[in-house]
DNA sequence: AGAAACTGTAGTAAAAAAACTACAAGATCA
DNA sequence: TGATCTTGTAGTTTTTTTACTACAGTTTCT
């Protein structure tokens, strides 16, 4: 009698997941949300054995979502699916907890696969992530963020840790202030962090201004 | 042959110190500057031997101003006039590096008193400032300055410093985002700061977060 | 007691930033 | 050698932030 908990925002998609999933436990219980604060309006609620969740909820919350969750009930398991290829964001998403990766190309058996694995309290990990894994540890890449930023993205990600308004990094490289935006995005993307204070907090700790 | 560089943004004041100036110094040379970057330009331009400032210029430009001087002729005397009173804002403006600071009840002859004094290289301190120095002193106010700052201030001060956004911040405590704006706005004029990544760097220094 | 300053609060209007989107050229990986 | 990623760049639209301003209680000097 497994209880399995889906959020995505697309009705299709938990509908789709919901038939799939009862294919395989005929007498589970399904629950849905499509938002992130119905996601953890639930799990408050409820107890769940294993929670499903897209990564691109309305106003970039998977992540949010996620360690929100884990603050909460930090033994449950949480399965983030994306649109997205197994890229780079598989990482992140791992580091912030999350029990396994389901990227675009996961098949029907890799979800049934997935949960058994993550009900056990092990992580569900693919062989090409498992091979980023690797790579991503013998780069000690978690402990040297910033060295996955373009040159551009590194001036931009110093000014910001600074204090400089994007608007006067844009004057001074003489760029678009929509460009210099874009940089942010990435820089913050890239490093996992959410507001230009995390990267002061960042380039203090590192000593890179 | 006194050349004396006045920054004023009203016309008005500039005409009139400059009658006042040239009753005392008949033969000096004054110059004029109507906004920051003009004042810089001319500061770079041409030697002087006193800069009278207004500190209320366009765009809060008038402390900005004085740092920058202070990088370019660090011994070039600033006179800060505001038309506030002698209130705590003259601390930060001399600590600032300003040689004196005009409160709006100076007189002509205070002026006079004031150029003849920091032309010496002295600083020009009123009674009145002279006192709060030594309690601003006594009570190591510019090592604790957060401390100046109200209870709501404070709270806002923190969050600020830890990397939540005004919005998220007004959410939390169910005010106005614009009330919450205001209490950055004077955070900031308190510490004598100008952007979140300083709250950020003081925070973290004195281990306030 | 009275003036001046400080505090808590917010509206309006202007400015800035963020989210999204797009695209071409170069890098890379399979 | 294609397919996919990354990088540099920017426009549009939506959301946030900021600058000003205001105002009524409190507190604080004189």
């Amino acid at each position: 009698m497994k209880r399995i908990l889906i959020a995505d925002d697309h009705a299709i998609v938990r509908r789709g997941l919901r038939l799939l999933l009862l294919e395989e436990y005929p007498s589970a219980e399904i629950g849905e949300a499509s938002d992130a604060e119905t996601l953890i309006n639930k799990i408050i609620q409820h107890e769940w054995d294993v929670v499903i969740c897209d990564i691109s909820m309305p106003g970039r919350s998977g992540l949010d979502a996620l360690s929100q969750i884990k603050q909460m009930a930090p033994k449950l398991p949480v399965l983030i699916m994306s649109m997205y290829p197994e890229d780079q964001y598989a990482l992140r998403v791992l580091k912030a907890g999350a029990a396994g990766y389901l990227g675009k190309e996961t098949i029907h058996d890799d979800i049934i696969k997935a949960i058994h694995t993550v009900e056990l309290g092990k992580k569900f990990i693919t062989p090409t992530i498992a091979e980023k894994l690797a790579k991503a540890f013998e780069e000690d890449q978690s402990d040297q963020l910033h060295e996955k930023l373009s040159d551009r993205e590194f001036d931009v990600f110093k000014m910001l840790a600074s204090g400089k308004a994007v608007s006067e990094i844009a004057n001074q490289f003489a760029l678009s202030v929509t460009t210099v935006s874009t940089y942010r995005s990435r820089v913050l993307e890239k490093m996992g962090m959410k507001s230009n204070a995390d990267l002061t907090r960042y380039a203090l700790e590192k000593k890179l201004i």
